[in-house]
Order: C-alpha cells, then structure tokens, then sequence
RNA sequence: UCUUCCUUAGCUCAGUUGGUUAGAGCAUCUGACUGUUAAUCAGAGGGUCGUAGGUUCAAGUCCUACAGGGAGAGCCA
C-alpha cells in the first residue's frame, strides 16, 4: 500500500465528509462480529470503528486483527448504521503494520488492576486510562510554562550534578566514575574524589532553589522545572525517588506575594486542564467514582473529580499560622477523643499527616495554606520571623495529597543566616557563592517548590504517585 | 525503615472446621452466527496454589523464614 496522508481519529470523529475516503493508522482495541475493528492512534480516547465486508476479506488477514496489532486502513467515510458512534469507514483497503500475538500481549479489552499494568508499563500507555493521565500530565505542564511565560519568568535550568550537598534536603544519590570495586584512596582510607571525574564527590540535585536564587538576583523572576532525585527509602503512594519540581523564585516578593503565587499558578494550571482535557477528565472522574464505589461509604469522597477541581478553583485557600492550626488541632474532637496517634500537647510539633488530613479534608475542607512555622522543623534559609522562634515558611496542603508545595520568604539579611547555618551545622565554605547573593546587592525574596507529580495526582484524581509519572523511579524500582 | 494485609490459570477472583482427580468469569484456541459496542452461542486447552522449610495419616488451607506487591506511617515535593 501507498502512504496516504493519514488522518487522526480525533479529527474524523466530529467530521461530516461522508463519502470521502481515509485513511487511519492505529492500534485494535477489539475486533468484534468479525467486521467490526475498533482502532485507537492516541489522538483521542474515543476509538474509531472501522468495517471490513467479511464475506470478500482475506480470512488470513482477518485473522491477524488481534489487540494489540498496528493497522493501517483506507476507506470510506460513512454515517454509521450502528448506535454507539456517529461516523465510521467502510474498509476498502486494510494492512497489518504490526502483527501482536494474542496469547502473548497481556492487554485485554477488560479491566486491569493497577498494580498490574504498572507491571507492564511499557505497555499501559495504550490503555484509556494512561492515555487519559499522560495527556492531562502534558497539558499541565505546558500550562506551567504559559504562565510564568506570561508572568516575564525566565524558565532557568539549574544542573542535574551538583557538587554541594549542603542542602540537607534528603539522601542523595552519588555521581562517579570512579571504579566502584576499586577506588582511589587516600592514606586515611577514604575515597579521594579528587581522581573523580570532577575533582570532587558529586550527587544528583535534590532541589534547583539554591541556585534558582542566583538567578533570581539578576532576572528578578525566575523559574525551574526539572527533575529531581532522592534517595530516601520512601514507600509511599506520594514519594518518587525521580520526580519532577518547579521552582519559582521572586526577587522582591515577600510571603504573602509568595501565597499568592502559588495560589494563582495553580489555579491557573487546573484550569487550564479543565479547558483543555474535557473529555480525559470526564473519564477519569467516572473512573474515580467506578474505584470508589469498592470503598465503604464513609471513605468515599464527597465531591466527584471535576466538582473537586472546580471547587478549587472558586474558592480562596485557607490561609493561617502554624500557631493558628495548634490551636485548632489542640481543641478539637479526635485530640480530645484521643483519635489522633500523635496527640497535639505542645507548640513546636511537627504537624503529623494525620494532622494535616485533619484540617483540610475534615475542617476547612479545601486548600489551606500553613505559615510561620517554628524555625526548629524548617530549612536554615528561611527568613527570621522577628519574634525569634518562628520562620516565614508556608506549606500548601490539598485534600487527599498533603502537601502539594513547600516555600518560603529567604533570609536576605547576611548576619542572620550564617548565624542560623551555624546553629545547624551547614557549611558556610562550602556555600560561599550562596552567600554572596547576601553580599553584594541583597534584597527581600520568596519561592517554593512544585511537586508535579503530587499536581498530576491531584488533577486526574489518580491515588498513586507510581501513576502518574512514565516509568516510576523509587525503591527497588527501576525497571524501563 | 516500621506496621498491616495480600500472593491460587494470561487477567480478575472463589476455594467450607485441613480430607478424593483445585473452580468461575474474562482472555486464548476450534466451530457457529454476522450491524457488533468489553458482541453473542457451543466446545477445548491452560495451574508443581510466590519460594524454602516445618506440623500432620493428610496442607491451597496451620506455623516459621525469605521474596514480591498493596495500604498506612516516617522523610518530604
């Protein structure tokens, strides 16, 4: 067969060019009554049908129609007779680009559990939930861009090989290329990384923020989008060893300009998918209430997938203190009921998960906004609250998720934060160039860290972090 | 890393107080049907019950260890 210029299923779904002839290149779904083939090619989730004539077909060929094969069709573009779909092809011309052996491919036109198509993740693209996720994945992040394009934000790539591991944000995964079962040692034993690659031990970055700061001294706003990686040995539904984090960073921007921010970029972002990703949103949220219903009623949520986005977006974030959410926490009924595992009794805890559920899911019921939390549980870079126990941190929590992004006003001021480095033991040697943004030209800043994938989550209603990212990087795996 | 649950056919699961040759639906294969919508109907094949020990006359079922997976916790985004 000759390459026709093929034509996407999404674009011939709504077409009223009856009588015309196609031609669409895909993969069967299912092949049904021996002349109905349904085939997807991604552009949409919606499957087009096409109708070989049986009676006249090549038996042999039919035969290879199997889930899972790549096909190319040309035909007519026809009303269709039957009731599920308004347009069709009548097959004037079939070829199997692709044969897929049906007792080997492990997708069926059925259910899969999750767990199982995870386990077979170069594979689950071609399902309609995937298909759904990654597509609202995309639109998110190109929404991302927009908006701080829109903004005058310069989108800053900070390296992925960092050689400060100053930081403290987490275990880090070292780079080499020294030979593992044999390195280079010094005379007390040690590594000597000056014979490394770099001339000094290196490690994958954990955070952008640092020098997404340099940046912002310059540009004034700056963002990053990248990955990120931690080595921590995180089993949980929301941790990725290999995840990816947007950073802003505003030179001038106090707390509360830095809320607001957050606030906007994420609003923006969920609408943007909503505008954009109707048709993968409304599968996933009847996906949603098909999982829930396996759930007992209390566990169930209130609202549906798109009534939960959209609830977002009418309504402010509760902000409030981290002094404001003790006080709450501390009187209400499961601290007085003893129903918390970790009763609140004292200023200065950190918040517990359960904690954090608790007042967004249970008392405010939507997105809260948690600040000035005691400098003892936070970063040696956040600014100095003047009361002298406190910093102007901020963490936003979502129902379902916890937190979604983690911020903070900078300390600018030099003497207070190498003060606070030495209280915590980070090397100021080792961070001079850091320090010289405090320097030369210091001025008030803010920023905080995206968790995308942790957005993703939220936005298609997914409850695995392992879901919504290609080929999931954490503990004991790495397969793909 | 901790707690807890799970592991039976390609997939999803059932399997009684331990008791003959371990079942179902879907998938696969064969045939029928031919405007179907996860097509339908008939038939067939497919399992050393996660692995290794142990208890017992007898283990899919009870015990121990290990492996893999889920959920929750910690760490955080």
């Amino acid at each position: 067969m000759k390459s026709e210029k093929r034509i996407k299923v999404k674009d011939l779904m709504n077409s009223t060019a009856f009588g015309s002839d196609v031609t669409v290149k895909g993969w069967v779904r299912t092949f049904r009554n021996n002349q109905f083939i349904a085939i997807n090619d991604g552009s949409t989730l919606s499957n087009i049908q096409a109708v070989v004539d049986f009676t006249t077909a090549d038996e042999t060929l039919l035969k290879r129609l199997t889930t899972g094969a790549a096909v190319s069709v040309m035909g007519t573009l026809v009303e269709s007779q039957g009731k599920g779909q308004k347009v069709e092809i009548k097959v004037k011309k079939l070829e199997i680009l692709g044969d897929s052996d049906a007792e080997k491919f492990p997708l069926q036109p059925k259910k899969h559990s999750l767990e199982f198509l995870r386990d077979i993740a170069h594979l689950r693209f071609r399902t309609n939930t995937f298909n759904a996720v990654f597509k609202v994945r995309h639109a998110l992040a190109f929404a991302i861009h927009q908006f701080f394009n829109d903004r005058g934000f310069v989108y800053l790539h900070t390296p992925i090989i960092t050689a400060s591991d100053a930081e403290g944000a987490g275990e880090m995964f070292r780079v080499t290329s020294l030979d593992f079962n044999n390195p280079p040692r010094l005379e007390n034993g040690e590594v000597d990384f000056k014979q490394d690659f770099f001339g000094k031990s290196t490690n994958l970055t954990v955070s952008g923020q640092l020098e997404a700061e340099l940046a912002a001294m310059a540009f004034g706003e700056v963002y990053t989008f990248g990955p990120t990686f931690r080595a921590e040995n995180s089993n949980t539904t929301r941790h990725l060893a290999e995840f990816w984090m947007i950073e802003p960073e505003v030179a001038f921007n106090d707390l509360t300009d830095n809320m607001q921010l957050a606030e906007d970029l994420l609003k923006y972002v969920i609408k943007h998918a909503i505008d954009t990703c109707a048709e993968e949103l409304e599968f996933l949220k009847t996906r949603l209430l098909e999982e829930e219903k396996t759930k007992p009623q209390d566990e169930r949520s209130e609202l549906d997938l798109m009534a939960k986005l959209n609830f977002c977006l009418e309504n402010d974030f509760e902000r409030l203190t981290y002094t404001e959410a003790i006080e709450i926490l501390k009187h209400s009924a499961p601290n007085k009921k003893k129903k918390f595992k970790y009763l609140i009794d004292q200023w200065g805890a950190d918040l517990q998960s359960e904690h954090e559920r608790f007042l967004v899911e249970k008392h405010f019921k939507k997105p809260v906004i948690l600040t000035d939390y005691p400098k003892g549980i936070k970063a040696f870079y956040m600014r100095q609250n003047d009361d002298g126990t406190t910093v102007r941190a901020m963490d936003i929590l979502f129902p379902g998720i916890g937190e979604i992004i983690g911020g903070s006003q900078r300390e600018e001021r030099l003497e207070r934060l190498e003060k606070r480095m030495e209280e915590m033991n980070i090397p100021a040697e080792e961070l001079y160039w850091y320090l010289d943004t405090r320097k030369f030209g210091t001025a008030p800043h803010a920023g905080f860290g995206l968790g995308f994938e942790r957005l993703v989550l939220f936005v298609t209603g997914m409850t695995n972090i392992r879901d919504v990212i290609p080929f999931p990087r954490a503990p004991k795996t790495a397969e793909f």
